[in-house]
DNA sequence: GTGAAAGCGCTAACAG
DNA sequence: CTGTTAGCGCTTTCAC
């Protein structure tokens, strides 16, 4: 690989000067860094990153760190962030926090090898994201509460989310609900299930024990959670499910069990994912602004990166989206046909 | 920003016994040791990346350049090529061609800033690519034949794809079939629509010109091709949809226009993307084995890091998904009921 | 304008 | 085992 010198020593000019000349500065007159240019060409010579990054002690790139790539849910908020950060000059990448400690995520982040970063990763500890922002390096957390310094937080209302999902399937008439969950550690399906109980117990219903079963976010366990609870043989006129990837699941073992959706057991889901859409019945759901909320992040990113003053916390609201898995019912049964 | 110094001075040690100390090397003992780690907790020191980079001059992360990261089609392709980077131990980043010439991608590829990468971005030339890589810089191309050095293909046989789907569609009775295309300059498209009009010849079938549509890949295109193929009055049984995405939109203009799919017309796709199983009815077409191009496309790329001779070219086979928007006809017309 | 020289933070010979 | 030292490739003063 060639390198500066070689392209100096080939121009027939000192070092600096091929630096200024392949940087553009002003300083260089025209003849010489034609000069230079041409020298580079017949090298092939092109920067080390490094260098440059280790000299200005800046990347101009900011990462996305996911707990999994291969997330379709994460599509929207990456192309927001994405336009942020193109109309802002930066680059954007993408990386996995699987692994852990040991991930490529918590590398990048310690090892500052971007200039700040989004986070929507679970499984990177606070202490990781306490240890690596700081006001040279900002971080934007979007999947829990957390303070410190250069760290700010970007969530979803869960808990409103998981109050208007109940609310709703209350007034169109349910009254016997069940929650299927996702896993016990996240702080997401703690939200959503804190909105489930206030709902409830606003109108003085409560949860069945049995009812409360646990999916784990995935469609596979959405189904089995499901099945179980068909065997168990009483069925609630409605579930709220704490995602749609679970409602899919779950929609697919009340098919199989031949219960009818929603003519006997309505669904509700949380997300809106692109196939709620799509599957028969369409899933009513709630929709959280991926949209707004990536964009955000990304503008609160660059401010900071800009040493503007932010706020600790930014919450947005969620939205209903109606569909058809949910069925207007008279007297909290939904009845046997 | 602590650096190595500070932790030496405050240990008490030299620059190089730090460096040996925090890398772990056994030549330091213990009770050194033991000093460095201590005064690097207390200056919350951690190393920087780019010197690092820059010293060993290499980074143990290659990347994956994909077009547009919020595309929800890569999902297995990046799973099954993260996994192959976690058990060869390195890190994966992703990041996007949006932008051209200026973008991420092509920053990360000429200036070096991973040791390999994996594309499957159209957008990003060939020029570029040859620059880019080398004897010292593997990049497996994905989307594209192209030869050079360090250059490696892992291709999909979209043309054996293309006449496999109208074969298919062929061996159901369909005699009018209509190919919805996707961009002109995408290679891709070409290969499927080769295979195409070889099946169609074989079978001494005509295309009619005035079907031949362009959707550019995306759901929007097939729908308004589909429309415009509507408008025009005669409808052929059966069209090959370039990829689902168009599929999906076509399906809906189908819908919208009151024509049984596939009652009417029988639709068929490429790709398998998630919602062609969920879409009503289930979307017939003929899936790319994301799984083995993508764990093939990064074994490659570590045989060639290890300095292992490759093939220039690998090529991988489609294979159909039968589901239910295609019709069994008799006498190659669908007729009007 | 141009050139010499000083590092950015780190690793890895090399000599003690 | 420890300390000295020479760079990795680049940018950027500072004199000329």
């Amino acid at each position: 690989m060639a390198t500066i010198k070689d392209v100096a020593k080939l121009a027939g000019v000192a070092l600096s000067t091929a630096s200024y000349a392949l940087s553009g500065d002003s300083k260089v007159s025209t003849k010489t860094r034609e000069k230079v240019l041409e020298a580079a060409r017949q090298l092939n010579y092109r920067k080390n990153g490094f260098a440059m990054d280790l000299k200005k002690s800046r990347t101009n790139t900011i990462a996305l760190i996911l707990t999994d790539l291969s997330g379709p849910f994460y599509s929207e908020l990456i192309r927001s962030i994405q336009d942020v950060a193109l109309s802002n000059g930066y680059d954007l990448i993408a990386c996995s926090s699987m692994g852990g400690e040991d991930s490529t995520a918590v590398r990048f982040l310690l090892e500052k090898r971007v200039d700040g970063a989004i986070v929507l990763a679970h499984n990177i500890t606070d202490d990781i994201l306490r240890a690596a922002a700081g006001e040279r390096f900002p971080i934007v957390v979007m999947d829990r509460p957390i303070t410190g310094d250069g760290l700010v937080n970007v969530l979803v209302d869960g808990e409103e989310g998981g109050y208007r999902a109940t609310r709703y399937l209350i007034d169109q008439g349910h009254r016997s609900i069940a929650y299927i969950s996702g896993p016990a550690n996240s702080y997401d399906n703690a939200l959503r299930y804190e909105g489930f109980l206030r709902a409830m117990r606003e109108e003085g219903l409560e949860e069945k024990a049995k009812w409360k079963l646990s999916g784990s976010f995935i469609r596979e366990g959405g189904y089995k959670a499901t099945k179980m609870m068909i065997m168990q043989g009483e069925l609630p006129s409605a579930v709220f499910y704490a995602n749609d990837e679970m409602a899919v699941g779950g929609l697919k073992a009340f098919e199989e069990a031949g219960v009818s959706v929603p003519g006997e057991v309505s669904l509700i889901g949380f997300d809106d994912i692109q196939l709620a859409e799509y599957i028969q019945p369409p899933l009513t759901t709630i929709r959280q602004p991926m949209n707004e909320s990536g964009s955000l992040a990304g503008h609160l990113l660059f401010q900071m990166l800009n040493g503007d003053q932010v706020e600790a916390s930014y919450s947005l609201r969620i939205g209903l989206v109606e569909r058809q898995s949910v069925l207007k019912v008279r007297n909290g049964v939904t009845g046997e046909a």
